[in-house]
RNA sequence: GGUCUGGUAGUUCAGUUGGUUAGAAUACCUGCCUGUCACGCAGGGGGUCGCGGGUUCGAGUCCCGUCCAGACCGCCA
């Protein structure tokens, strides 16, 4: 046995019982007559004493030879500290040690295993397993299994069921890069990994499995980000016979059971807005609506002036910054500068202080007077003290660069804290979106969303229109969930894919298998994903996905423990059939 | 594909205008220490300043290239 009991559990109450335990020595504070050994497992930490009076001397020896991280075993009594610890659970006990094992030496670990670990970030990743030993990355996996449990409880209940679907399945030419994998019996052919098992759970839903769900990995070969995995895991969920307001219910319904089982949160019923609005309230599809700046656009109040860059601009649009008037020029000019990074890409901004005297002072107070400068704080909604600041431009441009300073803002005001949650739906989607590169329509969700009844008709005449019946759910910020009511009709999905530019015969071969589905009886349906990494980070109050994940991928999509990825042999690529071409 | 930031002891970092033998903290090793718990005290070892080239009497420091890491833009139906 290599424990009776777990480093967490000792208390007063078990005085005098003779214990086993296992586990990493956390520490040894070795005072010459005296040695205490911190060790450590995922319950917590015990502390083992061992003095020259009542410690046999060779055990006092092995003590003295402990090194951090070393695997111990320990048989001895519990006993009351003379001096207590009131910051861990177990620190009113130690356990005097009579029998000492190493199961295992270590190595010096190359960073500290505490809390504030003085490890960086590419050293913790490459010894992942030290750094899963520390509280914070434990703890978030033990939250994230919480969060899985809770979420496989509400949907069972619910009444749906988990299916699995295949990861090798067929690559598609729409949507993210696909990872691909050479298939040794099928000579110069390849599988995909799913970027979402999107056609699998329809035809779930055509197998009559009218509710489903799965806890699925997705791939997409794309850049990362600090919150974008190569490998990332989806909660995805289908149903049939519904409406959307049906998915729109139940899904609320599994968000507010997380934030009440998991958070501890309740929250009222999730507002929704249309993708219109949220445009042009916030320049973003997934507006954080913790705080307030709203946008306010000024075309009208501002373009009657001899100020050309106004005039000429497709919108002019600004918001309030709560207290901004505080911020010296010197400050402001950095605002400007921040706003015309290559990142934000503004050209410039024109601000108006609103001074507490109801006056105000423009960096344009040659074109405007106060009674214009009165209508643009109107606008924007703002106050006496705040800062009005403005861009203009090419309206999809400006909303995007405006919404990023309102972003950057609220973080800076402290508006974007982590314990409030506001969620919110953002319904209606277009159905399709210009590609300016191309000047083709692309799907703006995917190739299966159905456009809003009626709407079909609007592909010929004005494609850019269509409204889907297509649904985000967002959360401070985050899209956490989206999907949609999907097409179940042959007719209507071949109009659909002949409109993203599909000729007949790919159409056929990429989902020939969807379509001829929908011609045995396909019932109406629709459903969403949530993208659980995401989610579990915001729930669990922090911004990085990736010290929610066991092992994550770095910035450049390479696991730096095992070293992958890695080249094939010849042996292996000739086996595969593959014969490599290399750029450099 | 692009923009920006960084790379110096095991680790986290400092290193001024280019100038003597490259420092601190922590970790590690040795010794001391009668209740420690961020223990304390004394001593010690530890450096390819990412790599390559250049400028210079002299480069951690300046220039060019390159690799690696991080953040962001593009991309992510």
């Amino acid at each position: 046995m290599y424990r009776s009991h777990t480093n967490g559990e000792l208390r007063l109450s078990d005085i005098n019982e003779e214990v086993t335990l296992s586990g990493w020595v956390q520490k040894v504070r070795d005072k010459g007559f005296m040695i205490w050994v911190d060790v450590r497992d995922r319950y917590g930490i015990t502390q083992l004493i061992f003095d020259e009076e009542r410690t046999p001397k060779e055990i006092m020896e092995q003590a003295k030879s402990l090194g951090r991280e070393f695997v111990i075993q320990v048989k001895g009594k519990v006993i009351e500290r003379q001096s207590k610890n009131r910051n861990i659970e177990t620190g009113e006990i130690e356990v005097l040690v009579s029998k000492l094992t190493v199961l295992n030496a270590s190595l010096t670990p190359p960073f500290t295993i505490e809390d504030e670990t003085d490890g960086g970030e590419e050293l913790r990743m490459k010894y992942r397993y030290l750094d899963i030993r520390r509280n914070p990355v434990k703890d978030n996996l033990i939250f994230r299994h919480k969060v899985t449990m809770e979420v496989r409880k509400y949907l069972s209940d619910g009444g749906f069921i988990e299916v699995e679907t295949p990861y090798l399945i067929k690559s598609t030419p729409e949507g993210a890069r696909d990872f691909v994998v050479p298939s040794r019996m099928n000579e110069g052919q390849f599988y995909a990994l799913p970027q979402s098992p999107q056609t699998f759970k329809q035809l779930l839903m055509v197998g009559g499995m009218d509710k489903y769900f799965q806890i699925v990995k997705c791939f997409r070969d794309e850049d990362l980000r600090a919150d974008r995995q190569p490998e990332f895991t989806q909660i995805d969920c289908e149903m049939a016979f519904i409406e959307q307001e049906d998915i729109l219910n139940v899904f609320e319904g599994l968000t507010r059971h997380l934030l009440k089982e998991i958070n501890n949160i309740e929250v009222d019923k999730f507002p929704r807005m249309l993708y219109d609005d949220a445009m042009r309230l916030y320049g973003n599809d997934k507006p954080d609506i913790r705080f307030g700046m709203e946008f306010g656009e000024l075309n009208e109040v501002a373009q009657h002036k001899e100020f050309g860059v106004f005039n000429n601009a497709e919108l002019v649009v600004g918001i309030a910054v709560p207290g901004g008037n505080k911020y010296t020029r010197k400050e402001i000019d950095k605002l400007i500068d921040w706003v015309r990074r290559p990142q934000v890409g503004a050209l410039g901004m024109i601000y108006s202080r609103c001074n507490d005297d109801g006056s105000f002072k423009s960096s344009v107070d040659k074109f405007y007077d106060q009674e214009d400068l009165a209508k643009w704080a109107e606008v924007t909604d703002a106050k006496a003290g705040d800062l009005v600041c403005i861009l203009s431009g090419d309206t999809n441009k400006v909303r995007a660069q405006l919404s990023a300073l309102r972003m950057e803002l609220a973080e800076r005001l402290g508006l974007r804290d982590p314990k409030v949650f506001a969620p919110l739906w953002v319904i209606d989607f277009p159905l399709l979106e210009l590609d300016e590169e191309t000047g083709h329509y692309h799907a703006m969700h995917h190739p299966f969303t159905s456009p809003k009844p009626g709407q079909l008709e609007l592909l010929d005449t004005n494609p850019g229109e269509v409204k889907a019946n297509a649904y985000d759910l967002v959360l401070n910020g985050n899209e956490i969930g989206g999907g949609s009511i999907r097409i179940h009709d042959k007719k209507i999905q071949a109009t659909m894919l002949k409109h993203l530019g599909f000729s007949e015969e790919d159409a056929k071969a990429q989902f020939g298998f969807l379509m001829d589905a929908f011609e045995y009886g396909a019932p109406p349906h629709g459903g969403l994903a949530f993208g659980l990494d995401r989610l579990v980070s915001i729930l669990g109050g922090q911004e990085t996905i990736r010290d929610f994940i066991a092992f994550p991928k770095n910035n450049s999509g390479r696991d730096v423990m095992i070293d992958a990825p890695a080249p094939l042999d010849d042996e292996q690529l000739t086996e595969l059939s593959l014969k490599l071409n290399l750029k450099s």
